[in-house]
DNA sequence: ATCGGCTGATTAATCGTTTAATCATGCGAT
DNA sequence: ATCGCATGATTAAACGATTAATCAGCCGAT
């Protein structure tokens, strides 16, 4: 845009020297006398003086930019993420240029394109269920799950899951129905095998994906709770919020309370579950962290490669790459129902008290 | 980033021209002979060029990125608007920049200069609860409601209030609850307004903030809707699915069936609108369409621009300012319990119905 | 034969910053 | 006194595209 501000030559003029020299003194690179430093840092922030990217950009070959690729943009995470990754960004001086590609891969292809061809420092990605990044022209940071190669850092989804299970078994739940959407996500695997990795000898877990389920009944199908609470499941532990939310509200149509007789848990601590009834007990990732060392392990990158070489675009690493989730105790799991059902089959149809429910 | 693509003066050298023809064959500007036109199209192609932001940035002080403002990003919206945006933005050929600001005020103007500083061409800002957007030095582009002074396009929210309203009305719902977040927004007010015009003579309707409530009740506190049934409302129109959520679920909770007993009716199509139980009786916005306008009239204010002029940054105004929104009716809102309860004190709890309820 | 006008291309300047190379200067050591 | 060297600054050349100004032909008309 029509930079309105002074340009460099503009302070250089003001103060009898190069322009050379200012741009030495304000980068700290070549040799500038300490008093000369001073008075260009003061006029130079006196006539808010803002560099030009653009003219940078051309110079260097670096733009000072980040891209944000999320392939399922839908995702209710989105803002989580984009909000953290921005933060991050800006706190190290990038800007965030976000690319969305509707789910559809070639889409994200295309879409990443974009990014590298308006000259992107490097790419941060969120792949869309266990898709391969391919080798694109600049560093990149992978936010997946620590058991996918090429991951740079994400959440400890499969300790989520542990801590999740550990809370239900601690309440005394027996029989717990997982419930996730589909079996192709990693992280919505690692979650589901953290949490069956806890309930050993003695206990019973079954999981149920939405996904498939959808195919033969139709979007927004009833997932039939009502009968797995007959069958004798006490708890429904939800890959995420949004399936939480689906089991909660269906199980409280059927006229099943929760937590009374029967918890729901859910994974992400999406923006409504803090203020549903009753709110969701879930598992939360420290996006904040993530963002941080992905944009950190980025621009590491970044600075250390040289930017006219042939450009291979391997996924960077980071130091820690698994990051703890936290566990957010609120109301919708508690103890199960004192009159526990035996571990067989469903006689306990018949307790099913009042309330409306239509397979 | 290191530009491994070829230059312009590859392309030339490449046909044994200038670079100067070269810039002008593929712009159009310039006197180029048809054929020789056709052939640096072909070689460019061939060759994959893609022109250097950086340069023509450089140069025409143009950089081809839209800066998008979202002052809530934690907004459940987010993703369709992000997603929009960035849609419209990229068939004209321009890449998205996002900046949060965390629903700080001091944030957003920050914000607003780091982009301003990055050279933006152009601002897309969704203002904060009526935030006035202070001049800067791009075109900008206000999505907000269009009562609005200053509004660049946005949904019809009011006539989005009245459509929900009139469903309800239809339906047989005399007593209806608004329940909003805060009066201070345009947006929710203008869609409580519409809802009220539709109710007239022999109607009633209240409103509930939850934003003063949970001042005094703490964040996430009950609503008190069991007692507005009570009251005699049958019907509950929130002025976001999120807090229809809130609603549909504290009913649920305190075993009253929606639809039979109490309507909820919500604003905005979020994602879990379609998959909880009963599903969610909503208005939604045509994003695309709004972001579509949106772009349009930035992109069309920047080309008109001067890039060396003083800089003045009134909002742009486009053809249509208000895009009508979509009732969407699903599951959540049904005709009134046929005995309708008078309109004084607490004895309907006992009346729980029972039985499946197919529409 | 010369000039004017048109066409299709080239030249060269420019955008703002970075950075390698160069230069002037003063000072201590031989 | 001179050489070497460190210091602090300047020069000038890039980066890649755009564009105003210029130029070489060529054709038709005076």
């Amino acid at each position: 845009m029509a930079r309105s501000g002074p340009k460099l030559t503009r302070i250089a003029r003001t103060l009898g020297v190069s322009a050379a020299t200012v741009s030495n003194a304000l980068s700290g690179k070549g040799r500038v006398s300490a008093e000369m430093v001073e008075k260009i840092r003061a006029t130079a922030t006196e006539l808010g003086y803002v560099p030009s990217q653009a003219g940078r950009a051309l110079r260097t070959g670096r733009t000072g930019v980040l891209g944000l690729v999320l392939p399922d943009i839908a995702n209710p995470l989105f803002p989580q993420i984009a909000q953290a990754i921005e933060l991050a960004a800006s706190s190290s001086g990038y800007g965030v240029l976000i690319a969305d590609s509707r789910g559809d891969v070639s889409t994200q292809t295309k879409a990443i394109e974009r990014l590298i061809d308006r000259d992107v420092d490097g790419l941060v990605i969120v792949p869309r269920r266990g898709t391969r990044i391919a080798d694109v022209g600049c560093p990149v940071a992978v936010i997946d799950t620590p058991s996918t190669p090429g991951n740079t850092v994400a959440a400890d989804h499969w300790g989520g899951g542990r801590q999740i299970a550990e809370h239900l078994k601690a309440l005394g739940h027996c029989r717990v129905l997982i419930i996730g959407n589909n079996p192709a996500s990693n992280v919505q695997n690692d979650r589901a095998g953290g949490i069956r990795s806890v309930f050993g000898e003695g206990y019973h877990t079954d999981t149920l994906w939405i996904e498939p389920l959808e195919k033969l009944a139709g979007k927004g199908c009833p997932l039939g709770l009502a009968d797995k609470v007959a069958e004798g499941y006490t708890a429904f532990a939800c890959i995420s919020d949004l399936h939480a939310l689906r089991a909660l509200t269906e199980l409280q149509r059927a006229g099943i309370n929760v937590p009374e007789r029967a918890s729901v848990t859910g994974f992400d601590d999406l923006i409504w579950s803090p203020v549903i009834t009753p709110a969701l007990t879930t598992a939360r990732m420290d996006m904040t962290e993530i963002a941080a060392i992905a944009v950190a392990a980025l621009v590491k990158a970044i600075s250390e490669r040289d930017p006219s070489d042939p450009a291979i675009g391997a996924p960077v690493t980071a130091e820690t790459s698994k990051v703890p989730m936290h566990l957010v105790i609120r109301q919708s799991a508690a103890a199960p129902p004192a009159f526990q059902p035996v571990h067989t089959t469903a006689t306990a149809a018949t307790s099913v008290t009042e309330g409306g429910h239509q397979p």
